[in-house]
DNA sequence: TTCCTTCCCTACTCTCAGTAGGCTACCGGC
DNA sequence: GCCGGTAGCCTACTGAGAGTAGGGAAGGAA
């Protein structure tokens, strides 16, 4: 009736730029309905192309995925890149601040698609879940060759802990302005992480003493915690 | 000699005790296999109980993840809550890695259900989501009011990102050790990480001076960050 | 034209979340 | 004891969707 014609065959076209097509169709569908809701019959349909294509080119929905991730964690990468890179002239600081803002800034760019592809629809376990911490370990790898420039004698696990650190705040501070904190710009939020960060930076790098353990029960005892249980002495020592 | 009867028949329990059993092995094979790869036809057989058993008790299959998160949270809330009361007295450097300390232990005595349960497998999208995430809110708070009590000035927002960060930090941390840092403790890194958290605190609540934002280039140039690295795929600092 | 590579499709299979509908063990009350 | 009645339980299905088998045609090279 509204088909005379008898095959409604698609266009051909190279593979390169049939897979973009696809990675766009994907990240979109992913980002609205989350992994484990997507279909591939949808992303097929949205793409219009048959299903066994996506098998083809990306071997499975995790695969997909997997791919869509990739891709834009490499736009993240440059994007931060060049802002450090900018910044680095103006001292270890800026460049933690400049490289904070960029991250918020991609966030708020990608929306939706960033968290799920990023944080949350995590598909876990199988080697999805090794893959995608590959891609972050990557990073993690970056973070620590940074700061191993301005911390040359600090214990590597001192090194690790504050790249992981740093990436995981990153994220979730990402993610609560997605959902709450919507009113405050990248650039604030960058200024009040770079905050929480760079003091205890400057101090393992030697560029600030050393902070005591500060005085005891402070403005208000953290009664309201329930001050009861046996006191757990001494948490303090170094590494 | 195993078993001549005729009916394989389950013994009968009250309600509240299958409910357990079920949450029991569900945490099991969600530790094992990711939520994804999780059958419900796997956790009814662990359980010894057929599968309409569990939709009668827990609804859905995100229905018995959500149960397994609130119930595994519930006691990681617990734990710290303990550990932060007892470090009370002795000043907030000692409430953070007490904090922290209890944490990772609670982490590595949970192993795979701990990662997945709490961090992975998250479903997202849906109704799931916002649940998990409100239950992660509520350590926030926790963090929130305890912090608050140091920075009673402190705007709203810096309180918040700082709550935020540490959670995330916490996160990744303790992911990180799962995977790779399994030489590290508790105690040690929760030491390290609460060095890098402690003197931001403590200049944000006017324990310490504030730290200027550094020299320029530092001991290595931060020029494009990473001189040598061909940064094939990897991400800069971003956080 | 003919061949052959690359791109693409229709039409399945199989696993698994979720459901319909019924049975039975146990606890009263008589 | 006997007789409901309810709470706990089960077998046997449906439907959706991931993944596959096997073939067809466009377009370039010879």
């Amino acid at each position: 009736m509204t088909e005379p014609g008898p095959a409604p065959r698609r266009k051909r076209m190279p593979r390169a730029e049939r897979e973009q097509q696809i990675l766009a169709a994907a990240e979109e569908v992913f980002a609205e309905r989350g992994f484990q809701a997507t279909s591939m019959d949808e992303v097929s349909a949205r793409v219009g192309v048959s299903k066994p294509m996506l098998y083809e080119y990306f071997v499975s929905k995790e695969g997909l995925l997997l791919a869509c991730v990739a891709r834009i964690r490499a736009d993240l990468h440059t994007a931060t890149l060049e802002a450090i890179a900018g910044a680095g002239p103006d001292g270890p600081r800026a460049v933690l601040e400049a490289g904070l803002e960029a991250y918020f800034d991609f966030a708020d760019r990608h929306g939706r698609a960033w968290a799920v592809l990023l944080n949350e629809s995590v598909i876990v376990a199988g080697p999805a879940e090794e893959a995608i911490e590959a891609i972050r370990g990557q990073q993690t790898l970056l973070i620590q060759s940074a700061l191993s420039r301005w911390l040359p004698s600090a214990s590597p696990e001192r090194v690790a802990v504050f790249a992981h650190a740093l990436i995981g705040a990153g994220e979730r501070v990402a993610r609560w302005r997605l959902r709450e904190g919507a009113g405050i710009k990248p650039r604030e939020s960058a200024a009040l992480l770079a905050d929480a960060f760079w003091p205890g930076f400057a101090v393992a790098a030697g560029l600030a003493p050393d902070i005591p353990a500060g005085p005891g029960p402070g403005p208000g005892v953290p009664a309201g915690l329930a001050p009861d249980a046996p006191a757990g002495q001494d948490s303090a020592k170094r590494a």
